[in-house]
This record gives C-alpha cells, structure tokens and sequence, in this order.
DNA sequence: ATTATTTCCGTTACCGTGCACGATGATTAA
DNA sequence: TTAATCATCGTGCACGGTAACGGAAATAAT
C-alpha cells in the first residue's frame, strides 16, 4: 500500500480562507457562493491539484447507485441469455464498487409488455438505464421521461437513429453480413448459396438480419456475382418440421453446399446436416449460443460470427458506472463491437 | 440512487451487547477476544448478514493500494506496446476506484536490468504485481520475496510451470499454431509452406513461437501430410536485406504461395509482398500491431491471429484489484484467452 | 428607519471502519 | 493482603467528504 499525502478539501479550505462547506458547494456547484470565492476555490484546486476522495464521497453520500437493465424475454440457450450473463458478470464486478444492478425482461413481441416494464423500471428510480430496444415509439417514451428525470442511459445491440443516449453500444450489421460472406465462401467464387431463414413474428419490430442480408449480397455481387441465391424458410416453432423442409428442397438442388443462416439459429438445422453429411459443405450462422458452439466444434458447421455480447453489456455498465459515479463521458458514443470469427480451432477458449 | 439498509458493524455490537471495538477485533483476528464474545460476533455477522463497507474500510485505512506491472520495454508499435495501452486504459478505470498502477520496464534481452527493475518494484511496495515474465531464475527471485511480503501477484503472457501465484492470463501458444494451420491451408491440402523466422538472441530466454511452431507442425502433419515446409531466415535489425533475402529465395521456389510467421513481425517482409504481389497467395501473421493491420486492411496479409494484450492486462488487473480489495479469489487460475481471427473484413473494429 | 429577504458562508453532525488508548475486573506474584 | 500482570473490552478520535442548519451581512421592501 502507499501512504498519500492527498490534497482533502480542508487543504483547499485553508488555502482560501474559506470553509470545507463552501468548497463542497462549489465543488458540487450548488450553488450560493459568491463570484469570488468560487474563482479563489477553483484557483486552489488548480494549483494543489486536488482530487477527491472517491471513497469518502463515496461513504458520505451513503447511497447505492442502482443500474437497470432492460433486455427481452429469454429462453435458455438464446441470445439474450448470454447478454443477461454477461449484465450478471459485470454485476459482481461493479457490486463490488457499490453499485447495484436490475434487470427487466420483456416480452419482445408483445408492445404492452414493453411498456408495463418500462413503468416498472421507471418505478425503481435507478440512476442509469441500459436499453435494448425493439419497439421504436415505445422506447422513445422511455427516452423521454428518462430525459425529464435527468438518468443517463445507452443503448446495446440496435438503437434509435438519433438520439440523447449516453453511448451505444453494438454489432456494425451490414458489416457482419459482408464478412459472412467471404466466411462462406473462403474467398472463392461460388455457385449456388442457401439461406435459411426464419419466417417472422408480424410483430416483430427490428430485425437486425435485413441488414446482415444486405451486407451479405454485397459481397456476393462483388465476389461471386454469377452466384446463386437460394432462400428456405423454417419454423422455429415447429422443429419437427425442418429436416422434412430441408431434404424436400435439397432434393431439387443436391449441389448446393454452402449454407448461411443471418440469425442466431444455425443449431436448428445441425440435426439435418448431420443426419447428411457432407465433408466440402460450408455453413455460418452466427452467434455463440452453446447448441451452435457445440456444431461448431463437431465441424458441422463451418464458422460463426460473434459479437460478445456479454462485453457489449459489460461495457455499457461501465461506461454507465463511470457517468453516474464520476461524470465521466465515454470516449465515443457510437461504439461498434469486433467481430468475432469462430471455428472449429479457436472455439474451446471462447 | 437507492438507500441502502445496510448492516454495520454497530448493528452486529449492538446485537451482541459488546462494543464495535471488540466486533473489529474479531473481524480482524487481531486477538484479545474471549471464545465466547468471538462465537457470538460470528455468529451475528452470519444471522445479519453482514458485509463490511469497502468504502469506509479503506478511508480508515488511509491506504490506496498499488499494483505495479513489470513487462519488458518495447519500441513504438509491438506488442509490449499494446499490452501496456491496455494498462493504461484500465488504470484509468480502477483508478476511478482508487487503485493506482505503475509500470516497470526491462530490458528483455538483459538479465541485470530484470533484476534491477524487480528491485525497484519491491521498493515502491505494491499491494500486488503483475508480471510478464522472461527470464526463468530471476523471476522465482522476484515470486519468492512477494510470498515472504504476503504480496499477491499474477502472470501474463506466459508463466512458470508451479507457482504459487493468483492467476494466469495468456494465450494457449500451441493451439494457436494449430488455427493458424487452419488458417493458411483454408482447410485444403497445400504443397508448400513458407516459414519466415526471426534469428533469435542468444540471450533471449522465453520463445513463444516454439509452441506455435509445434502447433502448426501438428495440424500440417494431420491436415497435408505431403507439404513441404521451408525456412527462411531474416533479421529485423537490417530490414533493407530483407527484401533480397526473399527475392533470392523465391527465385528457386516460384510456386510458393503460402507464408506464415510465427512472431508479431509479419509486417517486415510487407515491402516484398507488395512489391511481388499474387492473388492467390495467403500470408498468416500474429498480433494486431498497427503496421500488421494495416497490411490486413489492404489485403497483403490474409489473417492474423490475435490475443488482446490490453484485454489479457485489463483481466489481469481486474483480478488483483478484486482479490486486493474484497479477498475475492478469480474464478479460474489459468485463463486461457480466446484467439482473435482477423481478416480484412472484421478488421475495422478491432 | 424598520422589517423582511437574499446572499453568502461557517458550523456541525453524520457515513462505517480502524485503531490507539485506557479502563475494568480477574488472576497471579510478592 | 497488596501490588503487579494479564485478558478482555469500551471509548473516542481520525479518515475525507456531504449536506442540513442557521447566522451574519447585504440588499430590498415597507
């Protein structure tokens, strides 16, 4: 440990001839001091080069700042688990400060259930939101009434065009789609491409894979324009149904051997691809669910692409922590996570 | 903000009927305690729940903690440099905390500047290390005073093989020799390979490429049993040989288009593969160096593979702090870190 | 000129722990 | 029996900062 000869305020106090009481106030900018008391106080704390003791601040204000997080509904292996993982990992860590952490879950196709759990969030008073938004209009009446009450919060995963957001953080989309591409295809020209998709809820609100989709055609017209494009929906809801869909169309086109899936469901069609095994087929999807990670690590499916969203959530609370405790404002507000390349050999220490 | 009901240690005197003073000693063991006032106040601390409040702890206390982290010097854009950015942006965070951090840098090609530099470092009396280590001997010197000081310490990097120390965060060398089969091979047989290496230092103690080496060996061997592996040999003290170096050699192997190096040099042999470009080739790096990235960015190197030094430090860090602060033991002891795939399409957000 | 407001600032009681100091009663030595 | 020793414990200040409270002086209102 290392013994601080620290500038305390009464340093300050006595410097200027003043009170610790007044130097709190301009410290806090609360107000009731005159011009020139406040410019000898700030001249002080220049020229000591003062700097407050986090821990005794910490300990006088005797509060807990309260973090909410609003995240959808989950299921177990989905992605919204690993990201509420990921808020119960940095919760420790941030516990650890005094600094408490929430979650509210939402059903993410359900608009009311949004704004119930908005209200509730609203309820606990917390001193930082972070958002995962999927309703446009709804969130944007979150937003404001968190404006009114002065919380700071930020955005993961997608966030409104503009906004008054402390910082966002998240996965560059149409980016995602584009390096999607080169994975399938090694960076060889291909003929025929298969995407799996996924027939929509109609209340589904954002969809982050139109812009995968988008990232991905690209590529294929700069790359493999001759290419192929080939598109099957499945159910998930109906996972009895898929191997049935899946040969029914590989029937027709045998020599399709590259797959892709924009979405976080590869692992629905790994009972398919294993029940046909075909040692030149390439096949990404995305996202590090444990279903998808073990298809990885069997080799039945090719790549995928991640985007840590436990870090996404960890880094959010963080730049949260440091706004609320300390006012500090994150270096960039619009914050666009790596992407994560998985395969088979790189798989075990993710 | 939310108020907190938290239990102090005046709730836990009260509750006994002794006084916070005997409470302290037994949550402290520092003796004078009968058995039966010690069985009660633990016994109190367990029904109430007690946890001490860190903040007030370390204001008595009066003590800021310091790590200090010994990693070798490095020149402008290399890998120590990385590392010691990701000091630096962590010290930022864990100094909001009130942690405070201080470098040590030696010279790792000399033995006495080790030493010398571990003196120092015991000198300014850390309440934990963290050390990248080079050289075997002088580095059990340094573990064994820390032990006798009680000073808790963690390894990155590499490690010694037994060591009493609190964590481990590195790269699992031999794997990634493996990926970085995969990743030149593209997961097809190949004819030839082009090992570019670096003459070591004589003096130089601790050589990561061996194990990668070895890695990559292994998967060559199960993947194209027939390659033909080749060496050549260059030194970054005369880059200006380098070029011709190459040239001569590929004068006699034309049909060689698959480079790997197994250091974080790759970016030295950039002017000749720019200056005899080919398509089809594929180069495999290590460490995203700026100069490597820029070589990725551009297409003349075709993956790198990572490891986040300023993630390895800021894990590093994190767990010192943690046990330093709350005795908080980290989960694993050994932390193997996810290697990074870079290609020039998810290079952007690195 | 007197009273009522402001403005500005010092005082003070905390926040929860750490630890030195001294007090108390019991035990032992003289 | 008296003095000295010891085990056991309570008291009180310190750590640096917060914010409520109230007082004095300056200004405005009557």
């Amino acid at each position: 440990m290392v013994q601080n000869g620290q500038i305390t305020i009464h340093d300050i106090a006595r410097r200027t001839g003043l009170s610790k009481g007044t130097v709190d106030r301009v410290l806090h900018d609360r107000g009731g001091v005159s011009r020139k008391s406040k410019e000898k106080v700030m001249a002080a704390i220049q020229e000591l080069g003062y700097e407050p003791n986090v821990y005794a601040s910490l300990l006088a204000k005797k509060e807990k700042p309260l973090i909410a997080v609003l995240i959808p509904k989950h299921e177990p292996d989905s992605f919204w688990e690993l990201a509420a993982s990921g808020i119960d990992k940095s919760a420790e860590s941030i516990g650890a400060i005094g600094v408490d952490t929430l979650h509210f879950e939402y059903d993410q196709y359900d608009l009311d259930s949004f704004r119930t759990t908005c209200a509730k969030l609203l309820d606990a008073n917390p001193s930082g939101v972070v958002i995962a938004p999927m309703f446009q209009e709804a969130t944007e009446g979150l937003t404001q009434e968190l404006h009114k009450r002065d919380i700071p919060y930020v955005f993961i995963d997608s966030k409104p065009e503009t906004d008054g957001c402390l910082a966002y953080f998240g996965m560059p989309l149409y980016k995602s789609g584009y390096l999607c591409g080169d994975l399938l295809t090694g960076g060889q020209p291909v003929q025929n491409v298969l995407i799996v998709r996924i027939r929509r809820d109609r209340y589904q609100q954002s969809d982050p894979t139109i812009n995968r989709r988008a990232g991905f055609m690209d590529y294929m017209l700069e790359h493999s324009p001759d290419c192929v494009l080939s598109n099957v929906f499945i159910d998930p809801n109906e996972p009895d149904k898929i191997e049935g869909t899946l040969s029914a169309w590989f029937e027709d086109h045998p020599q399709v051997r590259h797959i892709v899936m924009f979405n976080s469901r590869i692992h629905l069609i790994v009972p398919w691809l294993e029940s046909h095994p075909d040692p030149k087929r390439r096949v990404v999807g995305f996202d590090n669910l444990k279903a998808n990670m073990e298809a990885l690590q069997r080799g039945i499916v090719t790549s995928l692409i991640a985007q840590r969203p436990d870090e996404q959530v960890r880094l959010a609370i963080e730049a949260l922590t440091e706004f609320i405790l300390f006012r500090k404002l994150p270096a960039r507000k619009d914050n666009y996570m790596h992407m994560d390349i998985l395969t088979r050999y790189n798989a075990e220490y993710y």
